[in-house]
DNA sequence: TCACTTTTAGATACTAAGTATCTTGTCATT
DNA sequence: AATGACAAGATACTTAGTATCTAAAAGTGA
């Protein structure tokens, strides 16, 4: 990793690096485009921004990532599964609908809830899938605008 | 809708009328099929069952079924989107991630504990999408099987 | 540095899920 | 029976992703 890559893209490469991926042109291009956006994105987001490289290798690469855990896929609202940078280990997301930028709630206390609803039922919870909708600080603005 | 009609059916056609959508024969096919499943299931899934049904009409109704309420859309672990019949309006699900049996949560009690979450991040909540993975009664089993 | 092995890239073909379009058929109504 | 609206089926297309294959790089050790 060179001494030029900001701390992210540090990161990212190095996460990389840990699981045995190389450190590659097409990889580190990848991963600074990722590092750059703090919203979600698609893979054809990616290839557009990045024609230079292969469509497999963007594919494969955000495979990589989500191996690695510093990206996560995120479920729009309409069902859609869009990628975004991420913090590593279980997190939620907070997405706004209108912008589209997405937050990380790390730190989820529902846990504990899920397992009393879910004794109810009889079932053995071993995992969950949380996202959250609504406005950004700047998307929700209506009362201070000029409007 | 015909006497015969199991009341779920008979209750996907009232709903589909409700819409002003007609009741046909292949819908009604495939009610009767999505009736019958208390698993989550695909497209495909349902097109295997009715391969007299056109690939279109399935994929249409499946639409049509969602905007009347009576199926909705379920995140699999693996992200893959299946569908399954569903009580109307918002509710989560428990999905046996070993047979794929699910079971609908109505009452949702977390909004409230998600907007002070949100609030702290400057958003102001609109929505969420809740799964939870775990095993059934059946399949969790252990301690009293034969193992 | 050269040879060797492993990994990676890119091209391409393919699959899966879903949408769009077009023609024909069916239904309801007058 | 004629008309107009809705629905069905065929088909082509789109989007997201996987599989396969060949060639190019990168790491390894003599």
């Amino acid at each position: 990793m060179s001494k030029r890559d900001s701390p992210i893209v540090a990161h990212m490469l190095d996460a990389l690096g840990e699981k045995g991926y190389r450190d590659t042109a097409p990889r580190r291009a990848i991963v600074q485009a990722v590092a750059q956006t703090e919203k979600h994105f698609t893979a054809e987001d990616l290839r557009a921004q990045l024609p230079e490289v292969g469509r497999a290798t963007i594919y494969r690469s955000l495979k990589l990532l989500l191996d690695a855990g510093v990206v996560c896929r995120v479920l729009l609202e309409d069902g859609n599964l869009h990628y975004q940078l991420s913090h590593r280990g279980h997190h939620h997301h907070l997405l706004c609908v209108e912008c589209g930028v997405s937050e990380d709630l790390t730190g989820c206390d529902i846990e504990d809830q899920l397992k009393d609803v879910a004794a109810a039922h009889q079932f053995q919870v071993s995992g969950h899938w949380l996202e959250i909708y609504g406005r950004c600080l700047n998307c929700a603005v209506p009362a201070a605008s000029s409007l």
